[in-house]
DNA sequence: TTCCATGCAAAGGGTTTGCACTCTC
DNA sequence: GAGAGTGCAAACCCTTTGCATGGAA
């Protein structure tokens, strides 16, 4: 599997709504093309290989904008950054605070049940599902 | 429903097998008297009211203390701060990124099923569940 | 005396903001 | 020429750290 090109990345933004630009294709390729869990400042150091012109900034942005626009999820488990998942289907989470490691784990083999009915004037907007793992001590 | 007693937030330390000082007890009278979802600066103000000579790196060390030491959970769920809850049994939370309410969903109401099978050397530490809501748009 | 526990202020790290410049429509 | 997108650096906020003081065993 590889970066998808510059037109599919293109593409992928134009059909999001989103106008292109230089920077948010570069940031697209990277976010987009695998199934990834990266930070901000990953991201930003992987665009900057590429497109050296590139400000933290404006990284920090388009993920916000990539999120509005439902390319990317954010995601809240680490208390010291947030992550980009490129994964848009259901699917939760296994975290290790050990070393970070972040695995997902498919909707298909969990299930959360019950979920009760929100109090009126509420809307669902997600289900986060984190499983907090550490390396077994004997 | 009132705050607990110095008596019992004493009782309390010596229990978990926490030395007691000043701090700690009026630490655990803020957080461990009722089910709380606080930030640790939250936790500073309350205790200031009452023992003003407390600082904010105690707060955040006992806070620590407290987690290690179960009589806390300590919940990632908004990226701006981490919050300590009291209720120390099973339970979920529904989230409201809005106004930042957090609510607890009981364990009965709502079940995690499918559970994957852990890959060897790693150890199950807990399983959050965050039900992110917001209001209602017509 | 030897540890903790603490207060205070500074440092740290991720994220946001303010502002000027550029480009496009 | 108005508005959006960007780069840069500074500001911000929560949390941690370093260091000196104070107390308890």
């Amino acid at each position: 599997m590889e970066t998808m090109s510059i037109t599919q990345a293109t593409e992928r933004l134009r059909t999001s709504g989103i106008p292109v630009t230089l920077q948010r294709v570069e940031i697209a390729r990277v976010v987009l093309s695998f199934p990834t869990h990266l930070s901000a400042d990953q991201v930003f150091a992987k665009v900057r290989e590429r497109i050296p012109e590139t400000s933290r900034a404006t990284v920090y942005n388009t993920l916000k904008l990539f999120r509005e626009k439902k390319l990317v999820r954010e995601l809240i488990v680490d208390p010291e950054r947030r992550v980009y998942d490129s994964n848009t289907s259901p699917h939760y989470h296994l975290y290790n605070a050990e070393n970070g490691q972040l695995t997902d784990v498919c909707a298909d083999e969990l299930q959360v049940i019950g979920m009760p009915s929100l109090p009126p004037g509420l809307q669902l907007e997600e289900v986060d599902v984190i499983i907090r793992v550490r390396t077994r001590r004997e």
